[in-house]
DNA sequence: CTTCAGACCTGGTGGC
DNA sequence: TGCCACCAGGTCTGAA
């Protein structure tokens, strides 16, 4: 899936495409999305789009005069594909002209946004109004932003000292901080020579310290990269990111470690149900 | 309580 | 070429 970095440069790019344009036609395919219906999307007709938020990796698309409130996660396949061509706005011809895709949205004036979604991993929820998105369920137990002023080193120590998981567990539940997955944390961990398999609860407080600024630089090099492509991945416009190519360890195994004094390995191992990679000299 | 394996899905890849 | 096992950016559940 798209991390914060990827679901960033999405929201970015889709908002000066949908800002100020009012939902002409909606079309929903009657499949479940991380095992849950598409909701009705009658309420979004005639809504005018204001805003496109991301609170971790969801997306928020927000609607005039307190409207309807479309939240939006991608999943590990999701994509939002965007066309502007005025041949292509009926939403149900968009559902039949590929099975992937689950949600259409016409746009006045011609347009089609459409949500992709092969592995149906992602979710989709109708929210009436802010006092239900402050009430979402997956929303509320979000942790902070990483990019954000309350994710400290305070924090971070307090969230990690009392839990005998590894620390890599603890970056990718999405309740201590909002938004890492496993690529981002691999990369932020090495950074700061951090053993992915460390106990969070043998870390102190210096390299909490660290961690919060290393987290901080990998996310926003990757921003400034447009995320990383790996399979399905497109930035709005349908271009690639690149940061793929400036992974230090994700996907490197048996490549040499990229600190510059450091004469170690990429290592692979499982970890938790997922892959790990990292350098067993200079991560500990 | 916390932690972790398994389930949920499809598609792409690499081995035989 | 075909078949099959395995792997993939995430999240939730239930069991230990």
């Amino acid at each position: 899936m798209p991390e914060l970095p990827e679901v960033e440069t999405i929201r970015r790019g889709l908002l000066p495409v949908v800002r100020d344009r009012r939902i002409a036609g909606v079309a929903r395919r009657p499949v479940a999305l991380h095992g849950r219906p598409i909701p009705d999307l009658a309420p979004l007709l005639r809504a005018r789009i204001t805003s496109l938020g991301r609170r971790g990796k969801y997306l928020l698309w927000r609607t005039a005069d307190g409207g309807p409130v479309l939240v939006m996660h991608l999943g590990m396949s999701g994509r939002v594909l965007v066309t502007e061509d005025s041949d292509m706005c009926d939403p149900r011809r968009a559902l039949a002209a590929d099975r992937h895709v689950h949600l259409a949205l016409a746009l006045e004036g011609g347009g089609l946004i459409a949500f992709r979604d092969p592995r149906r991993f992602g979710q989709l929820a109708l929210l009436s109004d802010e006092a239900a998105v402050s009430r979402h369920p997956a929303l509320a137990a979000l942790g902070p932003e990483p990019l954000g002023a309350d994710f400290t080193a305070d924090y971070l120590y307090r969230r990690l000292r009392t839990s005998r998981a590894s620390v890599k567990a603890r970056l990718m539940d999405q309740s201590v901080v909002a938004g890492l997955g496993n690529i981002y944390v691999l990369e932020a961990l090495h950074l700061t020579g951090i053993r992915p398999t460390r106990r969070a609860d043998r870390i102190g407080y210096q390299r909490c310290a660290r961690l919060v600024v290393g987290i901080r630089s990998v996310l926003e090099e990757a921003i400034a990269a447009g995320g990383s492509s790996l399979r399905d991945y497109r930035l709005a416009d349908g271009s690639l990111g690149y940061f793929q190519h400036r992974f230090r360890v994700y996907g490197r195994e048996n490549r040499p470690c990229a600190r510059p004094d450091c004469d170690g390995t990429i290592t692979k191992r499982a970890q938790a149900g997922r892959t790990s990679y990292y350098c067993p000299v200079c991560q500990r």
